[in-house]
DNA sequence: GTAATAAACTAACGAACGTTAGCAATTAAT
DNA sequence: ATTAATTGCTAACGTTCGTTAGTTTATTAC
Protein backbone atom coordinates (compact mmCIF):
# COMPACT_ATOMS: atom_id res chain seq x y z
CA UNK A 1 0.00 0.00 0.00
CA UNK A 2 2.42 2.20 -0.84
CA UNK A 3 1.82 6.02 -1.27
CA UNK A 4 2.04 7.84 -4.26
CA UNK A 5 5.35 9.53 -4.79
CA UNK A 6 5.59 13.24 -4.81
CA UNK A 7 7.85 15.96 -6.51
CA UNK A 8 9.45 18.36 -4.12
CA UNK A 9 6.83 21.10 -5.17
CA UNK A 10 3.27 19.89 -5.70
CA UNK A 11 0.27 18.30 -3.81
CA UNK A 12 -0.86 14.47 -4.74
CA UNK A 13 -4.00 15.73 -6.77
CA UNK A 14 -1.39 17.87 -8.99
CA UNK A 15 -0.05 14.83 -10.02
CA UNK A 16 -3.02 13.31 -10.62
CA UNK A 17 -4.19 16.28 -12.54
CA UNK A 18 -1.18 16.32 -14.85
CA UNK A 19 -1.37 12.49 -15.39
CA UNK A 20 -5.24 13.21 -16.64
CA UNK A 21 -3.47 15.51 -19.05
CA UNK A 22 -1.37 13.29 -20.68
CA UNK A 23 -4.15 10.24 -21.00
CA UNK A 24 -7.03 12.76 -22.13
CA UNK A 25 -5.13 14.32 -24.65
CA UNK A 26 -4.00 10.43 -25.66
CA UNK A 27 -7.38 8.91 -25.60
CA UNK A 28 -9.76 11.63 -25.11
CA UNK A 29 -11.94 12.39 -22.35
CA UNK A 30 -14.51 10.30 -23.03
CA UNK A 31 -12.62 7.00 -23.82
CA UNK A 32 -10.25 8.00 -20.81
CA UNK A 33 -11.62 5.87 -18.06
CA UNK A 34 -10.93 6.60 -14.27
CA UNK A 35 -9.76 2.74 -14.42
CA UNK A 36 -6.66 4.04 -16.80
CA UNK A 37 -6.04 7.38 -14.83
CA UNK A 38 -5.62 4.99 -11.72
CA UNK A 39 -2.99 2.92 -13.54
CA UNK A 40 -1.05 5.66 -14.85
CA UNK A 41 -0.66 7.09 -11.36
CA UNK A 42 0.00 3.82 -9.50
CA UNK A 43 -3.28 3.51 -7.82
CA UNK A 44 -6.21 1.96 -7.69
CA UNK A 45 -9.80 3.79 -9.06
CA UNK A 46 -11.25 4.12 -6.16
CA UNK A 47 -7.83 5.49 -4.15
CA UNK A 48 -8.33 8.66 -6.77
CA UNK A 49 -11.25 10.05 -4.80
CA UNK A 50 -9.48 10.91 -1.99
CA UNK A 51 -8.02 13.90 -3.84
CA UNK A 52 -10.48 15.28 -6.61
CA UNK A 53 -14.55 15.58 -6.62
CA UNK A 54 -15.33 13.47 -10.30
CA UNK A 55 -14.12 12.91 -13.62
CA UNK A 56 -15.17 16.53 -14.69
CA UNK A 57 -13.47 18.08 -12.04
CA UNK A 58 -10.14 17.19 -13.87
CA UNK A 59 -11.42 18.73 -16.95
CA UNK A 60 -12.18 21.79 -15.08
CA UNK A 61 -9.38 22.34 -13.76
CA UNK A 62 -7.63 21.88 -16.79
CA UNK A 63 -9.38 24.21 -18.84
CA UNK A 64 -9.35 26.60 -16.73
CA UNK A 65 -5.87 26.75 -16.22
CA UNK A 66 -5.06 26.88 -20.02
CA UNK A 67 -8.27 29.71 -20.19
CA UNK A 68 -6.85 32.03 -17.30
CA UNK A 69 -3.07 31.62 -18.47
CA UNK A 70 -4.48 32.75 -22.09
CA UNK A 71 -6.26 35.91 -20.68
CA UNK A 72 -3.72 37.31 -18.37
CA UNK A 73 -1.66 37.17 -21.09
CA UNK A 74 -3.88 38.82 -23.57
CA UNK A 75 -4.07 41.61 -20.14
CA UNK A 76 -0.83 42.40 -20.64
CA UNK A 77 -0.59 42.20 -24.84
CA UNK A 78 -3.03 44.72 -24.95
CA UNK A 79 -1.48 47.51 -22.20
CA UNK A 80 1.89 47.20 -24.43
CA UNK A 81 2.82 50.14 -26.22
CA UNK A 82 3.50 48.83 -29.60
CA UNK A 83 2.03 48.61 -32.90
CA UNK A 84 -1.16 46.45 -33.44
CA UNK A 85 0.97 43.96 -35.68
CA UNK A 86 3.26 43.56 -32.89
CA UNK A 87 1.14 43.06 -30.86
CA UNK A 88 -0.72 40.29 -32.95
CA UNK A 89 2.67 38.72 -33.38
CA UNK A 90 3.34 38.97 -29.50
CA UNK A 91 0.20 36.77 -29.18
CA UNK A 92 1.06 34.76 -31.72
CA UNK A 93 4.29 33.91 -30.47
CA UNK A 94 2.60 33.30 -26.45
CA UNK A 95 0.29 30.79 -28.16
CA UNK A 96 3.26 28.78 -29.80
CA UNK A 97 5.15 28.52 -26.46
CA UNK A 98 2.39 27.59 -24.86
CA UNK A 99 2.01 24.90 -27.46
CA UNK A 100 5.23 23.55 -27.37
CA UNK A 101 5.54 23.92 -23.22
CA UNK A 102 2.48 22.69 -21.83
CA UNK A 103 1.24 20.59 -25.30
CA UNK A 104 -0.86 18.40 -23.40
CA UNK A 105 -2.51 20.81 -21.16
CA UNK A 106 -3.69 23.10 -23.87
CA UNK A 107 -4.41 20.36 -26.62
CA UNK A 108 -6.52 18.97 -24.07
CA UNK A 109 -8.33 22.49 -23.58
CA UNK A 110 -8.50 22.75 -27.23
CA UNK A 111 -10.06 19.64 -28.16
CA UNK A 112 -11.93 18.34 -25.06
CA UNK A 113 -13.96 21.66 -23.61
CA UNK A 114 -17.33 19.98 -25.16
CA UNK A 115 -17.53 17.79 -22.15
CA UNK A 116 -17.44 20.28 -19.15
CA UNK A 117 -20.94 20.55 -17.80
CA UNK A 118 -22.90 23.57 -16.80
CA UNK A 119 -21.98 25.93 -15.54
CA UNK A 120 -18.64 25.46 -16.56
CA UNK A 121 -19.01 25.02 -20.01
CA UNK A 122 -20.91 28.46 -20.85
CA UNK A 123 -17.84 29.75 -18.88
CA UNK A 124 -15.28 28.29 -20.64
CA UNK A 125 -17.07 29.45 -23.90
CA UNK A 126 -17.95 32.73 -22.87
CA UNK A 127 -14.25 33.31 -22.26
CA UNK A 128 -13.63 32.14 -25.33
CA UNK A 129 -15.50 34.31 -27.30
CA UNK A 130 -14.15 37.19 -25.39
CA UNK A 131 -10.93 36.10 -25.96
CA UNK A 132 -10.83 36.09 -29.70
CA UNK A 133 -13.10 39.21 -29.53
CA UNK A 134 -10.31 41.28 -28.09
CA UNK A 135 -7.86 39.42 -30.96
CA UNK A 136 -9.54 40.11 -33.56
CA UNK A 137 -10.00 44.26 -32.33
CA UNK A 138 -6.24 44.55 -32.43
CA UNK A 139 -6.07 42.67 -35.89
CA UNK A 140 -9.02 45.16 -36.73
CA UNK A 141 -6.68 48.28 -35.64
CA UNK A 142 -4.02 46.89 -37.29
CA UNK A 143 -5.85 47.20 -40.76
CA UNK A 144 -6.83 50.48 -39.63
CA UNK A 145 -3.21 51.72 -39.33
CA UNK A 146 -2.29 49.87 -42.34
CA UNK A 147 -0.26 47.46 -41.19
CA UNK A 148 -2.38 44.72 -41.61
CA UNK A 149 -4.17 44.10 -45.10
CA UNK A 150 -7.86 44.66 -45.10
CA UNK A 151 -9.40 41.18 -44.35
CA UNK A 152 -12.42 39.85 -42.75
CA UNK A 153 -10.63 40.05 -38.73
CA UNK A 154 -12.63 37.28 -36.90
CA UNK A 155 -11.74 34.77 -39.84
CA UNK A 156 -8.20 35.71 -39.48
CA UNK A 157 -8.23 35.25 -35.82
CA UNK A 158 -9.61 31.80 -36.52
CA UNK A 159 -7.09 30.92 -38.91
CA UNK A 160 -4.07 31.95 -36.81
CA UNK A 161 -5.54 29.77 -33.74
CA UNK A 162 -6.50 26.99 -35.96
CA UNK A 163 -2.92 27.11 -37.24
CA UNK A 164 -1.19 26.90 -34.17
CA UNK A 165 -3.35 24.41 -33.40
CA UNK A 166 -0.98 22.23 -35.80
CA UNK A 167 1.91 21.95 -33.79
CA UNK A 168 0.24 18.85 -32.67
CA UNK A 169 1.42 17.28 -35.46
CA UNK A 170 4.93 18.73 -34.50
CA UNK A 171 4.52 16.99 -31.33
CA UNK A 172 4.04 13.75 -32.70
CA UNK A 173 6.08 13.69 -35.31
CA UNK A 174 9.61 12.12 -35.58
CA UNK A 175 11.83 13.66 -37.05
CA UNK A 176 11.09 17.01 -35.95
CA UNK A 177 13.26 20.72 -36.69
CA UNK A 178 14.10 22.26 -33.40
CA UNK A 179 11.56 24.60 -31.30
CA UNK A 180 12.97 27.63 -32.21
CA UNK A 181 13.31 27.21 -35.84
CA UNK A 182 9.37 26.10 -35.86
CA UNK A 183 8.66 29.13 -33.87
CA UNK A 184 10.23 31.20 -36.57
CA UNK A 185 8.91 29.29 -39.37
CA UNK A 186 5.18 29.96 -38.28
CA UNK A 187 5.79 33.49 -37.42
CA UNK A 188 7.55 34.12 -40.91
CA UNK A 189 4.26 32.33 -42.41
CA UNK A 190 1.73 33.85 -40.58
CA UNK A 191 2.52 37.56 -40.02
CA UNK A 192 4.06 37.29 -43.63
CA UNK A 193 0.43 36.31 -44.65
CA UNK A 194 -1.43 39.34 -43.08
CA UNK A 195 0.86 42.26 -44.28
CA UNK A 196 -0.39 44.30 -47.28
CA UNK B 1 -43.31 0.39 -37.21
CA UNK B 2 -43.21 2.98 -39.89
CA UNK B 3 -39.98 2.32 -42.23
CA UNK B 4 -37.06 5.01 -42.31
CA UNK B 5 -37.78 7.47 -45.17
CA UNK B 6 -35.42 7.39 -48.14
CA UNK B 7 -34.54 10.23 -50.40
CA UNK B 8 -34.43 9.22 -54.20
CA UNK B 9 -31.00 8.64 -54.14
CA UNK B 10 -29.47 6.41 -51.25
CA UNK B 11 -29.75 3.59 -49.18
CA UNK B 12 -30.96 3.18 -45.92
CA UNK B 13 -27.52 2.63 -44.62
CA UNK B 14 -26.40 5.93 -46.27
CA UNK B 15 -28.84 8.07 -44.62
CA UNK B 16 -28.03 6.20 -41.64
CA UNK B 17 -24.14 7.05 -42.19
CA UNK B 18 -24.94 10.66 -42.95
CA UNK B 19 -27.23 10.70 -39.26
CA UNK B 20 -23.97 9.51 -37.45
CA UNK B 21 -21.69 12.02 -39.07
CA UNK B 22 -23.79 14.53 -37.48
CA UNK B 23 -24.21 13.08 -34.50
CA UNK B 24 -20.35 12.28 -34.10
CA UNK B 25 -19.59 15.76 -34.98
CA UNK B 26 -21.60 16.99 -32.30
CA UNK B 27 -20.47 15.05 -29.60
CA UNK B 28 -17.59 13.16 -30.43
CA UNK B 29 -17.60 9.28 -31.75
CA UNK B 30 -16.92 7.86 -27.78
CA UNK B 31 -19.92 10.25 -26.33
CA UNK B 32 -22.39 9.39 -29.31
CA UNK B 33 -24.31 6.14 -28.03
CA UNK B 34 -26.14 3.95 -31.06
CA UNK B 35 -29.32 5.00 -28.99
CA UNK B 36 -28.55 8.66 -29.94
CA UNK B 37 -27.93 7.62 -33.38
CA UNK B 38 -31.32 5.58 -33.44
CA UNK B 39 -33.18 8.30 -32.33
CA UNK B 40 -31.80 10.57 -34.27
CA UNK B 41 -32.74 8.33 -37.44
CA UNK B 42 -36.11 8.10 -35.47
CA UNK B 43 -35.76 4.06 -34.86
CA UNK B 44 -34.98 1.78 -32.41
CA UNK B 45 -31.49 1.22 -31.80
CA UNK B 46 -31.82 -2.77 -32.68
CA UNK B 47 -32.84 -1.82 -36.00
CA UNK B 48 -29.83 0.15 -37.03
CA UNK B 49 -28.12 -3.34 -37.27
CA UNK B 50 -29.94 -4.77 -40.17
CA UNK B 51 -28.38 -2.04 -42.05
CA UNK B 52 -24.49 -1.86 -40.56
CA UNK B 53 -21.86 -4.13 -38.78
CA UNK B 54 -21.30 -2.08 -35.55
CA UNK B 55 -20.44 1.43 -34.42
CA UNK B 56 -17.03 1.64 -35.74
CA UNK B 57 -17.80 0.70 -39.16
CA UNK B 58 -19.86 4.11 -39.44
CA UNK B 59 -16.64 5.85 -38.68
CA UNK B 60 -14.84 3.81 -41.36
CA UNK B 61 -17.39 4.82 -43.59
CA UNK B 62 -16.93 8.30 -42.67
CA UNK B 63 -12.81 8.61 -42.45
CA UNK B 64 -12.53 6.97 -45.73
CA UNK B 65 -14.91 8.33 -47.66
CA UNK B 66 -13.11 11.31 -46.94
CA UNK B 67 -9.86 9.88 -47.33
CA UNK B 68 -10.59 8.39 -50.67
CA UNK B 69 -11.66 12.40 -52.10
CA UNK B 70 -8.60 13.57 -50.63
CA UNK B 71 -6.53 11.63 -52.57
CA UNK B 72 -7.95 11.77 -55.93
CA UNK B 73 -7.86 15.38 -56.21
CA UNK B 74 -4.37 14.43 -55.19
CA UNK B 75 -3.55 12.66 -58.32
CA UNK B 76 -5.45 15.00 -60.24
CA UNK B 77 -3.67 18.41 -58.79
CA UNK B 78 -0.82 16.47 -59.09
CA UNK B 79 -0.89 16.18 -63.08
CA UNK B 80 -2.08 19.32 -63.61
CA UNK B 81 0.15 21.40 -65.73
CA UNK B 82 0.50 24.59 -63.69
CA UNK B 83 3.49 26.12 -61.51
CA UNK B 84 3.76 24.53 -57.63
CA UNK B 85 2.57 27.53 -56.39
CA UNK B 86 -0.66 27.05 -58.14
CA UNK B 87 -0.76 23.57 -57.62
CA UNK B 88 -0.66 24.63 -53.26
CA UNK B 89 -3.29 26.97 -53.77
CA UNK B 90 -5.48 24.72 -55.78
CA UNK B 91 -5.14 21.89 -52.65
CA UNK B 92 -6.00 24.40 -50.12
CA UNK B 93 -9.17 25.61 -52.54
CA UNK B 94 -10.42 21.94 -52.54
CA UNK B 95 -9.50 21.71 -48.93
CA UNK B 96 -11.53 24.49 -48.12
CA UNK B 97 -14.17 23.80 -50.44
CA UNK B 98 -14.22 20.03 -48.78
CA UNK B 99 -14.83 21.94 -45.75
CA UNK B 100 -17.77 23.75 -46.62
CA UNK B 101 -19.53 21.20 -48.37
CA UNK B 102 -18.93 18.52 -46.18
CA UNK B 103 -18.17 19.83 -43.21
CA UNK B 104 -19.65 17.15 -41.10
CA UNK B 105 -17.69 14.21 -42.48
CA UNK B 106 -14.50 16.24 -43.02
CA UNK B 107 -14.73 17.60 -39.61
CA UNK B 108 -15.18 13.56 -37.57
CA UNK B 109 -12.73 11.96 -40.39
CA UNK B 110 -10.16 15.06 -38.76
CA UNK B 111 -10.93 14.47 -35.21
CA UNK B 112 -12.39 11.22 -34.50
CA UNK B 113 -10.11 8.65 -36.51
CA UNK B 114 -7.89 7.73 -33.63
CA UNK B 115 -11.03 5.49 -32.73
CA UNK B 116 -10.79 3.26 -35.95
CA UNK B 117 -9.66 0.00 -34.69
CA UNK B 118 -6.97 -1.69 -36.61
CA UNK B 119 -6.20 -2.53 -39.61
CA UNK B 120 -8.01 0.78 -40.44
CA UNK B 121 -6.37 2.56 -37.99
CA UNK B 122 -3.00 1.90 -39.86
CA UNK B 123 -4.72 2.26 -42.60
CA UNK B 124 -5.84 5.60 -42.88
CA UNK B 125 -2.63 6.72 -40.84
CA UNK B 126 -0.93 5.83 -43.55
CA UNK B 127 -2.77 7.49 -45.88
CA UNK B 128 -2.63 10.53 -44.21
CA UNK B 129 1.20 10.47 -43.97
CA UNK B 130 1.31 9.37 -47.99
CA UNK B 131 -0.64 12.50 -48.17
CA UNK B 132 1.24 15.13 -46.45
CA UNK B 133 4.31 14.31 -47.99
CA UNK B 134 3.04 15.01 -51.57
CA UNK B 135 1.47 17.83 -50.33
CA UNK B 136 5.34 18.94 -48.98
CA UNK B 137 7.00 17.69 -52.06
CA UNK B 138 4.86 20.23 -54.11
CA UNK B 139 5.48 22.99 -50.89
CA UNK B 140 9.27 22.07 -51.75
CA UNK B 141 9.07 22.34 -55.38
CA UNK B 142 8.03 25.50 -54.93
CA UNK B 143 10.68 26.65 -53.06
CA UNK B 144 12.90 25.73 -55.54
CA UNK B 145 11.35 27.40 -58.00
CA UNK B 146 11.49 30.35 -55.72
CA UNK B 147 7.67 30.75 -55.85
CA UNK B 148 7.35 30.04 -52.62
CA UNK B 149 9.66 31.37 -49.23
CA UNK B 150 12.24 28.78 -48.10
CA UNK B 151 10.99 27.18 -45.06
CA UNK B 152 10.63 23.84 -43.41
CA UNK B 153 7.91 21.93 -45.89
CA UNK B 154 5.85 19.33 -43.70
CA UNK B 155 6.02 22.77 -41.36
CA UNK B 156 4.18 24.40 -44.00
CA UNK B 157 1.94 21.72 -45.03
CA UNK B 158 0.78 21.22 -41.32
CA UNK B 159 0.27 25.29 -41.15
CA UNK B 160 -2.23 25.17 -44.28
CA UNK B 161 -4.13 22.04 -42.97
CA UNK B 162 -4.79 23.14 -39.57
CA UNK B 163 -5.56 26.45 -40.47
CA UNK B 164 -8.41 25.37 -43.15
CA UNK B 165 -10.01 23.09 -40.03
CA UNK B 166 -10.95 26.79 -38.62
CA UNK B 167 -13.36 26.47 -40.95
CA UNK B 168 -14.94 24.77 -38.12
CA UNK B 169 -15.50 27.63 -36.00
CA UNK B 170 -16.68 29.76 -38.58
CA UNK B 171 -19.67 27.11 -39.30
CA UNK B 172 -21.22 27.73 -35.89
CA UNK B 173 -20.94 31.20 -35.99
CA UNK B 174 -23.85 33.27 -36.04
CA UNK B 175 -22.82 35.96 -38.08
CA UNK B 176 -20.85 34.19 -40.99
CA UNK B 177 -19.56 36.38 -43.52
CA UNK B 178 -20.20 34.35 -46.78
CA UNK B 179 -18.50 31.22 -48.08
CA UNK B 180 -16.76 32.87 -51.04
CA UNK B 181 -15.91 35.85 -48.81
CA UNK B 182 -14.43 33.32 -46.32
CA UNK B 183 -12.50 31.17 -49.07
CA UNK B 184 -10.53 34.58 -50.55
CA UNK B 185 -9.91 35.88 -47.01
CA UNK B 186 -8.06 32.58 -46.52
CA UNK B 187 -6.51 31.58 -49.73
CA UNK B 188 -4.74 35.90 -49.68
CA UNK B 189 -3.76 35.36 -46.31
CA UNK B 190 -2.39 31.60 -46.75
CA UNK B 191 -1.30 31.99 -49.92
CA UNK B 192 0.13 35.58 -48.99
CA UNK B 193 2.29 33.94 -46.13
CA UNK B 194 4.18 31.71 -48.34
CA UNK B 195 5.44 34.41 -50.77
CA UNK B 196 8.78 35.69 -50.49
C1' DG C 1 4.15 6.48 22.27
C1' DT C 2 -0.40 7.64 21.28
C1' DA C 3 -3.93 9.98 18.89
C1' DA C 4 -5.42 12.12 14.72
C1' DT C 5 -5.31 12.65 9.94
C1' DA C 6 -4.40 11.35 5.23
C1' DA C 7 -4.42 8.08 1.78
C1' DA C 8 -4.53 3.67 0.30
C1' DC C 9 -7.38 -0.75 -0.21
C1' DT C 10 -11.53 -4.22 -1.40
C1' DA C 11 -16.14 -4.72 -2.71
C1' DA C 12 -19.94 -3.38 -4.78
C1' DC C 13 -23.75 -0.19 -6.63
C1' DG C 14 -26.71 1.33 -10.45
C1' DA C 15 -26.48 3.15 -14.94
C1' DA C 16 -25.25 3.15 -19.66
C1' DC C 17 -23.11 0.94 -23.34
C1' DG C 18 -22.73 -2.10 -27.89
C1' DT C 19 -24.73 -5.91 -29.50
C1' DT C 20 -27.57 -10.36 -30.22
C1' DA C 21 -31.74 -13.34 -30.45
C1' DG C 22 -36.19 -14.07 -31.69
C1' DC C 23 -40.31 -12.40 -33.50
C1' DA C 24 -43.80 -9.26 -36.03
C1' DA C 25 -44.93 -6.35 -39.68
C1' DT C 26 -44.14 -4.49 -44.03
C1' DT C 27 -42.68 -4.60 -48.87
C1' DA C 28 -41.23 -7.03 -53.17
C1' DA C 29 -41.29 -10.95 -56.25
C1' DT C 30 -43.77 -14.68 -58.43
C1' DA D 1 -52.68 -14.47 -53.48
C1' DT D 2 -48.63 -16.66 -51.64
C1' DT D 3 -43.98 -16.63 -50.68
C1' DA D 4 -39.54 -14.54 -49.71
C1' DA D 5 -36.89 -10.95 -48.24
C1' DT D 6 -36.48 -6.57 -45.62
C1' DT D 7 -36.86 -3.97 -41.85
C1' DG D 8 -38.79 -2.95 -37.83
C1' DC D 9 -39.76 -4.28 -32.75
C1' DT D 10 -39.05 -5.95 -27.60
C1' DA D 11 -36.18 -8.07 -24.36
C1' DA D 12 -32.11 -9.09 -22.69
C1' DC D 13 -26.98 -10.33 -22.56
C1' DG D 14 -22.45 -9.30 -20.75
C1' DT D 15 -19.16 -5.28 -20.09
C1' DT D 16 -17.54 -1.26 -18.62
C1' DC D 17 -18.23 2.94 -16.46
C1' DG D 18 -18.08 6.61 -12.50
C1' DT D 19 -18.64 6.56 -7.96
C1' DT D 20 -19.63 5.31 -2.85
C1' DA D 21 -19.10 2.77 1.56
C1' DG D 22 -16.45 0.82 4.82
C1' DT D 23 -11.99 -0.65 6.27
C1' DT D 24 -6.93 -0.85 6.75
C1' DT D 25 -2.43 1.09 6.55
C1' DA D 26 0.84 4.78 6.61
C1' DT D 27 2.19 9.33 8.01
C1' DT D 28 2.01 13.49 10.99
C1' DA D 29 1.32 16.10 15.38
C1' DC D 30 1.58 16.29 20.14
Amino acid sequence: MARIKIEKNGSRKELIVGKAASLFREKGFKASSMRDLAEAVGVEAASLYNHIKSKTELLHELCFGVANRFMQHMDETESKKITALQKVEDLIRFHIAEMIEHYEEVYVSDREWKYLEDPYLSNFQNQRRMYRKRFAAIVEEGMKQKQIKKMDAPTVVLILLHAIGGIESWHRSTQKINADALTENMVSMLVGGLKP
